[in-house]
DNA sequence: TTTCCGATCCCCT
DNA sequence: GGGGATCGGAAAA
């Protein structure tokens, strides 16, 4: 079964994660992407997870098995989907930062436009106006080029965390392929925004994604 | 091009 | 009460 592939340490689901299909399906359509960029975080002693002050109500999902979301608000504006791996109840789980759209871009683009809607409140209308401007000309490469800009993109909010990835009947899921991206085709570096976590986690290469791939956040143009 | 900063709100060394 | 697993627009250079 394909959730075992996620039965092991962090960084080894990372790159068997790397190239799988994120699928949303509801009443409004189906959308899919190819994973292309991830981060591994490990359990407690990793002191750049949300698993660093052990079990608490907002991580509790993480102690638990491979294979569920755990989606928490960053930055009081964005949400962003993790999975959790193996080995059972060590509260490692992958941060999913980046997919590449394959299906249903125009439904993503109808959630990128409707987060805006639902977060910007005190925004001048003006800036709001542009914002949708340049949504409806970015390319659809950049649909979901971050980890807040998949959730968006696949209307993923916290009310998702919990839901078994693995369930055929979930409205959102994980699909194959599961190990198919070489790794001469894995790029790997240190992981984004966890300064706070000091040495040696911030400095400990566990961001992966798929070489020169125009989803993966940052990529030229991006901004 | 690079750096800076505001938005927005939940969580808890 | 401080600050964040982010994003995008504005300012600086």
């Amino acid at each position: 079964m394909d959730r075992a592939v996620l039965d092991r340490p962090p960084v080894d689901a990372a790159r068997a994660i790397l190239g799988a299909t994120l699928v949303r399906v509801d009443a409004r359509g189906r959308r899919a992407g190819r994973i292309v960029e991830v981060e591994a975080y490990a359990g407690p002693e990793d002191r750049a997870s949300h698993a660093r002050a052990g079990r608490t109500e907002r991580n509790t999902v993480m102690f638990g098995r491979p294979g569920i979301a755990y989606v928490y608000l960053v930055y009081g504006m964005h949400d962003c989907l993790n999975v959790v791996t193996g080995p059972a109840d060590s509260a490692s789980a992958l941060l999913i930062r980046a997919v590449a759209p394959s299906d249903g871009v125009d439904l993503m683009r109808a959630e990128r436009l409707a987060w805006l809607a639902a977060h910007r409140r005190k925004v001048e209308p003006d800036a709001i106006a542009r914002e949708a401007d340049r949504l409806a000309r970015l390319p659809d490469v950049r649909l979901a080029s971050g980890p807040g800009l998949v959730a968006a993109a696949f209307g993923i909010d916290r009310s998702d965390t919990g839901t078994d990835l693995f369930d055929p009947r979930s409205s959102l899921r994980l699909e194959g392929p599961f190990g198919a991206v070489a790794a001469d085709a894995i790029s790997v570096g240190p992981r984004i925004g966890v300064a706070y976590a000091g040495s040696p986690w911030a400095e400990r290469p566990w961001r992966f994604a798929i070489a020169g791939d125009p989803s993966v956040s940052g990529s030229p143009a991006t901004r």
